[in-house]
DNA sequence: CGCCAATTATAAGCGTGCTTATAATCTTCG
DNA sequence: CGAAGATTATAAGCACGCTTATAATTGGCG
């Protein structure tokens, strides 16, 4: 029952290879957003902002007034785990949810004054943590980067299947 | 204290519109991760696999023998973390700990021949979510990113800060 | 030798995502 | 109108990462 296998069978055909190098990139992916989430978190803490918070914010800052539905489907989140976020943020009092006047059901979201501060702060931390990530990138690089990965969300997004 | 301010400034100047680019690609990065990684889960999730399961065994199947804090860390993840999964992997069948003969403290992690057959399913699951979320990529570009990827990474894995 | 710091695994508890289920409300259509 | 189904928010409970703390063991150094 401990027969283990330890020969790491190297398959050597060239579709193998293409295989082995797409299987890297999905490590490098997962890896680089990893760090990148984890190198913010560790900036953001320092100012009592963490990470859900600061998601939330940021997608409030570009939009506000949307329900919650909306906003869980622009940040690709579930409905639910956005909801604990704003009970949070609302204990805070850095959102408030209005009753929308047609709908008894659901709620808009709307940023307080009082998260401006809060923002602030936000925006200079994201701009430290993109200059280290991509110290050394050209803006050509940048965008052939998002072009390539804007593609590669596209094709995971579209019919689950 | 509910003055919200509504008015999203867009701040005209090439420096902010480079922070934008950048931004845009942080939440694609994030985004497409998020994906693949989803994507592969709701494959797995009917095999009875779930994600960290097959990370652990995917590490494993390229290197055996490891302490626990050396495989953590190739993994990238908080030792504990790691504990976790190996007590249920274990209780599984899939992998076993062997006590170092030298070191009394740790375990060298295997394994086991059951983990075969979870392997076979697995490399299949990789094969289907690639195959999709890399659809209409050459290879060039497949390279392209994982250098793009790679460059990041090692920018944020660097001396913590 | 004997004590102190480092290493290894683990425990406790939190944050944040998910699935599944429920209550309230809206919309549609017989 | 009124019942059936859709939509919105929420609740309960799980998975899995993290931080912080603890126990056992090792290794170095006075």
């Amino acid at each position: 029952m401990t027969a283990n296998n330890n020969s790491v069978q190297k398959i050597p055909s060239g579709e193998s290879a293409s295989q082995d190098l797409a299987a890297q990139m999905s490590f490098e992916l997962h890896s680089a957003a990893r760090l990148l989430r984890r190198n913010f978190d560790r900036r953001a803490r320092a100012h009592d902002l963490s990470r859900s918070r600061w998601q939330v914010l940021w997608h409030l800052s570009r939009e506000q007034g949307l329900k919650q539905a909306e906003l869980a489907e622009l940040m690709d989140i579930a409905p639910i785990s956005l909801a604990r976020q704003l009970d949070n943020l609302q204990g805070e009092g850095l959102v408030e949810r209005r009753q929308d006047p047609d709908d008894r059901r659901c709620f808009r979201i709307f940023l307080t004054g009082a998260a401006e501060p809060a923002l602030q702060v936000l925006r200079g931390l994201a701009h430290q943590a993109r200059a280290q990530a991509l110290a050394g990138f050209s803006n050509e690089e940048v965008i052939q980067l998002q072009g390539l990965l804007s593609r590669l969300r596209a094709n995971l997004t579209r019919e689950e299947m």
